[in-house]
RNA sequence: GCGUCGGUGGCAGAGUGGUCAAUUGCACUUGGCUGUAAACCAAGCGGAUUUAUCCUACGGAGGUUCGAAUCCUCCCCGGCGCA
């Protein structure tokens, strides 16, 4: 027995509920967690993140690793003590941030695509300390893993999956994720291919370096992750290479289009064990995240709903509206009339577009609160939905109105 | 009253004879954001437009010059100093 067990409850369609139970407490499933990379949610409190229904938050391997440093974070506790939640944790490995300081540095590429980008034109950077400033880009990839470049202050830092899962054992998170590649949209064929195999063998030595080690395999689960980009041969094939694998639950990592979306977790999904829980990284707005439910994804985070928020955007059932426009500046009507949000009531467009466009931290705050409240009420409707057998139709009256 | 410094786009503040419809910041308008280099980034921001150009603009009025926000004269306004 793990750290970490999961019990299906209900189907509907391909689409599941569950408990996932950790040494931390049991999350229902599927369930949103909030991303608090730097072990803190950006602008909102442990007791708000709980008040608006959070069961569970992840943290950031990569982040914390570099400020203030994993040892302190164990020293504290683990990271649920460290930041004053009670709740269940988790940790991303770095993976991403291969991507988020590789390929997509400088540039306006993100891990879904939109129209054409420029392709990439190399394959594997082979580690040399001075590659990453000449491609203009603070992770160098090679096989044995990661140079990074400190984005705080420049210095050299060396990631591999043995190092990620040695930081993550400290951070102490109930579950965490297997070091991986999360490769640009952008990437040809070929590269997302050998990325892949490279994310597999990175995957066997994650694994292995979290069995070799016997206390934390009693506190700690670990995810492996999923890749093949948009391409759902390579989806497939990556699925059944991580499934075979002795994970205690998995992860579908980015980067595809919106487009290929569905057809990369259909591609994958299906070669995964049923009863172990599946993570879909990264993911997503409202209508991404009904999808994935659809398709029978358990766990989500995503890092939007705050960063959107703290830059002046609310969700709400009609759509995304930018409290900062002009026309919100006289607007007393609530953030959004058919969403209650605790601790949220009470605030008017015009207030917090107020807030927001005078720079205060309070506007940021509240404005998060909604989204994430919103997103983990929008989860929590899916779950009831499942549970009644009426997701499809759950899913059809939130998008017809939200996309309208 | 005398002396002196100064009056530039919503504000602050560059420019000090042509390349100036005028640097920059803020404000403003609109976009973007999906495992957080992100309380961030981008575009626009006098008017009209066939987007080539044209018109109106750097306190006001004259003047010098091929050409002025930039030089000269007078006027108006403000800061400071002396009476």
């Amino acid at each position: 027995m793990g750290a970490i067990s999961f019990s299906l409850e209900k189907r509907d369609g391909r689409a599941r509920t569950g408990v996932l139970t950790t040494p931390h407490g049991t999350i229902e499933t599927p369930a949103f967690v909030p991303v608090g990379t730097k072990a803190n949610v950006k602008g909102v409190l442990p007791g708000m993140l709980k008040n608006l229904g959070a069961q569970v938050v992840l943290a950031n391997t990569y982040h914390l690793y570099l400020q203030p440093g994993e040892k302190i974070v164990e020293a504290a506790g683990g990271l649920g003590k460290f930041m004053d939640w009670s709740g269940p944790t988790m940790t991303d490995s770095g993976g991403f941030q291969v991507f988020s300081l590789g390929a997509a540095f400088g540039r306006t590429i993100t891990k879904i695509a939109k129209g054409e980008e420029a392709p990439r034109e190399h394959g594997v950077s082979v580690f040399d300390e001075d590659v990453a400033s000449q491609h203009g880009q603070l992770a160098v990839i090679d096989d044995e893993g990661v140079t990074f470049t400190s984005h705080l202050d420049g210095s050299l830092h060396r990631f591999t999956p043995e190092r990620s899962i040695e930081i993550q054992h400290a951070l102490g998170a109930d579950m965490f994720f297997a070091f991986d590649e999360c490769t640009a949209p952008t990437e040809s064929y070929e590269y997302q291919k050998e990325a892949m195999h490279r994310t597999h063998r990175w995957a066997d030595r994650s694994l292995k370096a979290h069995r070799r080690n016997l206390k934390a395999n009693k506190e700690q689960g670990i995810f492996g992750i999923v890749q093949g980009g948009r391409h759902e041969d390579l989806r497939q094939e990556s699925a059944r290479e991580i499934a075979s694998m002795d994970f205690d639950g998995f992860g579908i990592g980015g980067s595809f289009s919106k487009e290929d979306m569905q057809g990369a977790l259909q591609a994958a999904i299906p070669e995964l064990p049923e009863e172990k829980p599946r993570h879909f990284l990264g993911i997503g707005e409202p209508g991404d995240l009904l999808l994935g439910i659809q398709e029978g994804m358990d766990l989500f985070d995503c890092v939007a709903a705050t960063r959107i928020a703290r830059h002046g955007s609310i969700y709400t059932r009609r759509g995304i509206l930018h409290l900062r426009n002009e026309q919100y500046r006289t607007d007393m009507s609530p953030l959004d009339p058919e969403t209650v949000v605790p601790g949220t009531e009470g605030f008017s467009r015009a207030y917090v577009s107020h807030l927001l466009r005078s720079g205060e931290i309070l506007g940021a705050t509240i404005a998060s609160m909604h989204n994430l409240g919103f997103i983990l009420q929008l989860v929590d409707g899916a779950r009831a939905a499942l549970r009644e057998g009426r997701f499809a139709a759950y899913r059809e009256d939130f998008c017809r109105d939200y996309y309208a």
